[in-house]
Parts: C-alpha cells; sequence; structure tokens
DNA sequence: GAGTGGCTGTGCAGTATTGGACATCCGCGA
DNA sequence: TCGCGGATGTCCAATACTGCACAGCCACTC
C-alpha cells in the first residue's frame, strides 16, 4: 500500500530540513505514554514533527467504535491535516510512548514550505498520501480481513521497520486490538490469523515481543489465497 | 463525508478558471458512454477537466472485484493523482455517460498553479481531500453496510445533487451495482437497503429513474440506528 | 512470590453477510 | 410488436463474522 517512492523520500527528508530550520530554537514537547498530542474536535492548528517515540492517529465513530489511520515514528511529520483549514481536528493523536515532539503553527509551516520553494514538493507527497488512501479504501472495499491484515503487516513493515536480509523488524509492540481497529475486524480473528501467519513462518516474535516481519513469504501468501 | 468548507469551493472555482484559461483553445476531447478516460497501469500524465458529463473511478483488486471511488461531473478535475510522480494510473476512469473533457500535460497544470498563485490554495486542497478520505476509511472500519449506504447517498447528493426545498435531486443513473462497489458490499444487499430508505420516505425514485434524497429525514434515519 | 492488569489464544452461539439463483420489470432496438 | 438485455426485488443455503466468555501468560508491583 504505502510506498516509498525516491521521490517522496527525498522530499520527505527536505521537509523535515526545512521544518527543523524552524523549531531549531523551540523546547521540545514530552508527551507521556498513553496520552493525547491532540483529540478530536480541539482547535490546534499546530503541525508536530517527532523527536523521539510514537505516536497514533486515531478517528473515533458516532457510537464510540474506533479507527486507528497511523502510526508516526521519529522524524516523521504530522498533524498537517489543519491546512485544510477545517476548523477542529478530525482524529486524535496519541503518544505509544514516551515521546518528544517539536510544533509550528500551520500558517508558519506553509511559509517556511513557500520560502524554502518546498511547495511543489509538498504537493506531491500530499498527492502520494491521497493516492495511497485511495489504496487503503480499495482494500476495504473488495478484499477480506486476512488479505487485509497481510497488508497492513507489509505496509507497517515498510514504513515502520529495520530492514535485516530477509526480514524486517518492527521494533514496537503493537497489539492485536490496534490491529483490529486499524483492519475493521475483531481482536479475536486477528489472534487467529496472526497465530496462522506464525504458523506458516510468514511473522515471528521476536524475544522482546517486536514483530519480525518475512516480506517474501507473507507477500507470495497473500498472493496465493488471492 | 465529503464537506464544502467555503475556502474549498472558492479554490475550486479558481482552479476551474485557471485551468480554463490553459486549455481554452485546446479542443476537447469526446469519450464514448462506458469507454475508458484512461486505465488502470496507462503512462498518462494528464490532468483532465470535465466540460460536460460524467466520470466515473474504478480501481480493481487483484483478483477482478472492483472498487467505485468517485464521480465526477461537469466542471469537476480529476487525473491529478498524477502529480505524485507515480508511474502508470492506480485506477481507471470511465465515461458513465457520453462526456466531453480537455486535458492538460499535469506538469504544465503545476506550473499554471504557480503562476496564477493558487499552489497554498491547492495544498488546502489536497489537505481536504486527504480528511475526506480519511473520513472514507474510518466509515469502512467502524460502521455497518446500512448506515454507509445512507452516508454514501448524502454524499453523492452533496456532491451531485440538484437542491430543492427539501430534497436533492441526482440526475444521473447510478445502478446498484455501482453502489454495492462504492459501499462494499454486495448487490442483493443494496437493494434490501434501498427499498427500506424507500419504505421509510428517506429517498424516492422520480419518473426518470433519477434519484430523490430527502436529507433531513435521512440524516435522522441515520443518527437513529447508530 | 502473590496479586494485578494487560495481552493473547480459543471456543461457541447467534447473527449478518455472501453469493448463488430466479422472476419481474422496463426501455430499446429489430 | 416482440424479444432482448440490463437492472431490480426476493429468496435461500452456506459461510463468515461478531460479541461474548474464559483461561493462560507474561511483566510489573508491592
Amino acid at each position: 500500500m504505502i510506498q516509498d517512492y525516491p521521490e517522496t523520500s527525498l522530499f520527505k527528508e527536505q521537509m523535515r530540513e526545512s521544518l527543523q530550520r524552524e523549531v531549531r530554537n523551540a523546547r521540545a514537547i514530552e508527551i507521556a505514554k498513553h496520552t493525547n498530542v491532540y483529540a478530536l474536535g480541539e482547535q490546534d492548528e499546530m503541525v508536530y514533527i517527532i523527536e523521539s517515540g510514537q505516536v497514533k492517529l486515531l478517528m473515533l465513530s458516532s457510537e464510540g467504535k474506533e479507527c486507528l489511520l497511523a502510526i508516526h515514528g521519529s522524524g516523521d511529520v504530522f498533524g498537517e491535516l489543519c491546512l485544510s483549514g477545517i476548523a477542529g481536528r478530525l482524529e486524535t493523536a496519541t503518544a505509544m510512548e514516551e515521546t518528544l515532539l517539536k510544533k509550528v503553527p500551520c500558517a508558519r509551516f506553509l511559509e517556511r514550505l513557500a520560502a524554502d520553494s518546498l511547495l511543489e514538493g509538498f504537493v506531491k507527497y500530499l498527492a502520494v498520501r491521497v493516492a495511497d488512501q485511495q489504496g487503503v479504501i480499495a482494500n476495504l472495499v473488495t478484499v477480506d480481513s486476512e488479505q487485509r491484515l497481510g497488508k497492513t503487516l507489509l505496509q507497517l513493515a515498510r514504513q515502520l521497520g529495520k530492514k535485516g536480509p530477509r526480514s524486517t523488524r518492527i521494533e514496537l509492540r503493537i497489539s492485536h486490538e490496534e490491529l483490529s481497529n486499524m483492519i475493521g475486524t475483531t481482536r479475536p480473528r486477528i489472534s487467529v490469523f496472526m497465530q496462522r501467519f506464525r504458523n506458516l513462518g510468514l511473522i515471528e516474535l521476536s524475544e522482546e515481543h517486536y514483530l519480525i516481519i518475512r516480506e517474501n513469504k507473507l507477500t507470495a501468501y497473500l498472493a496465493s489465497i488471492a
């Protein structure tokens, strides 16, 4: 799903640098584990950059159920949707562990990009985001939950993982419940599928309970059950 | 889901004008009903603007199933995802009826926006797109199909409909099959739900088989079954 | 080292959904 | 005027999924 196109990762680097210059003298904000950076409905026109730690973005449906939209790690930028001009946050951002952030008012962020001639790059970056989400939507519509779980794991591996020779480690504990909120199914089903993947040698758990994903095998398996 | 924020519709207008200036002297392309503007995988770095007619965007899953992403009408711009720099179309664009289009190479489109100082506006526009899609994803994950169908109808009404005093007409025939491909369920279920909505007076069919949506009633009903 | 709480593995009953099939209706073209 | 094809309304059996509940397994605290 989410692929790292060379131009995009280049741009992300540039955006990071540009932002870093902007916030160099600002003090980092410390967010404790399990507390919110911002919450649904809040008026908080800030763009954040993660110095260290992990943040998840959640959306809540009218009646309580939640949907995990993304997990961001060190170096990532989030909260950019305030650029849309929509008043109030549409989602909640929660630290999954002790996290250090810096923030910029979204108007300043835009000025900064313009000043560094990064607007076109940012357009490209957003277009990639739209394309990715389109892919996620298509998956939710056309594909069953086992397949979706597999794809989501691959996506997480690419996004957060540290690559090894024939596998990728995700150095972060993601609970089955969190996965079920990304996939759109219930926790027990995730348990069953994860177990199945484990038995087939498509994934492993390290000592520290980190997830290790054998991308090739998993990809092949998903193709085989398509 | 898709809301028309004042800034966005203003920007859309500006973008349309800017594009119109660019293509003024180009000849419109005629696309026959049920034929493609572009197809999955094609190398076609063009942005399109619809002069008249309707176009739907489809994504195909690995094994045949399709997902209807959007329906665009007269004045809409589509195909902008080529700005992402991803080679090859990710989706297929098909004319739902005889359609007239004009097109611009995507690089020219970007230059044009830059020249007309619309880049910031375009960033905002894309941010709204991302926010909308985020909403669609959350719906697919957390909400059941009847609810989703309702929300989708409301969205279509807002996007394509002609407003009446207490209802909105969609002057376009959308089949149950197409709806099922937007919602992520099967045609018979759509039939049942549509029937139910009809019996409850939430929607109607006009003589010409256009859909008439009583937005207030439908919204209230959806809230009541939430 | 007993107790606690969060996460995971599993089973099960009840329900919702799928994916057929089939009859009907309607507009269209021959 | 009569098929014909596409769209719709309905039904049914097979299946997938949900929403529990419960047990085991850490890791952590006291």
